[in-house]
DNA sequence: CGCGTAATGCTACCGTGTGTAACACTACCT
DNA sequence: AGGTAGTGTTACACACGGTAGCATTACGCG
């Protein structure tokens, strides 16, 4: 649904509370998921799954049916949805530049300079390992 | 007022059209937003200043007056403005881990592992090269 | 076999934010 | 002094997110 460039859809709060449930968790049901936010908040079951509805028309997640039982799973990991997030923001501030973003970046203290050069390193490493094998899901 | 940690607030797209003009021009009157605007929509000039309004209240722009008009500029570069919103993603998405941000931007195509090392020297040199002189304004 | 329970589908309401704009007010310049 | 250029105030419609009630349906148990 997102494969590349629609940005992404926005998410509020409550909602992002919910995708996190489900990155946690892996897949869960609209209980599983009222029980863990009732840890927090009050929150009544008919509006777990109207969260959850609404999510999965946001294309976000998607379920799969156990007999009557919706259980439900993000479809795309974190780090890719960070990273759609971030596609938007450079489009948006940076004029697509992905240089000036780190360069913001290392401005605002967000990241060092070494800490950059050594994630760089250990992310090509990483890279070539793996060059052969899948990538993670996007 | 962002100085570091308040979560951007948020920006429609106009809005977004706004700032936009202001990072460009550097500093604009609302009958410039306005010229800039419509070139390319149709906007009332109280419209316009509705909007510099909101987005001074929002802390993103300030103005100057010069005789009895305001002159408006943005109180953020927009890579600064990108740093923030980044942080924010980070947060959200990636439990504040920039390295997991940066993988997912690897594994996303927004950046090769081979750019991003490049980019890391580069940002490296400019800083040591800037170690003592002012940073942008932030 | 029917009924209660557990699950989902549908619909709605409210508050807030954004786009849009009219109208009021004020201070110059001619 | 009056018109014009500029700002201040106020309002409305729409979309979205949080909240939730009510309708519907399908098992499973007695």
């Amino acid at each position: 649904m997102f494969g590349k460039k629609q940005p992404l859809p926005s998410v509020g709060p409550l909602e992002n509370a919910v995708m996190h449930i489900l990155w946690e968790r892996g897949t869960a049901t609209a209980d599983d998921v009222r029980l863990v936010l009732e840890q927090s908040r009050k929150v009544k079951e008919s509006t777990v799954r109207t969260l959850l509805r609404r999510l999965e028309t946001k294309g976000l997640i998607t379920h799969d049916v156990d007999g009557r039982t919706f259980i439900y799973r993000a479809k795309l990991a974190p780090q890719n949805m960070a990273a759609q997030a971030v596609r938007g923001i450079i489009e948006r501030f940076c004029s697509g530049s992905v240089e000036a973003l780190l360069a913001g970046m290392v401005d605002n203290e967000l990241i060092t300079p070494a800490k950059l050069r050594e994630l760089s390193q250990k992310i090509s490493a990483a890279e070539r390992k793996s060059e052969t094998s899948p990538k993670t899901k996007r």
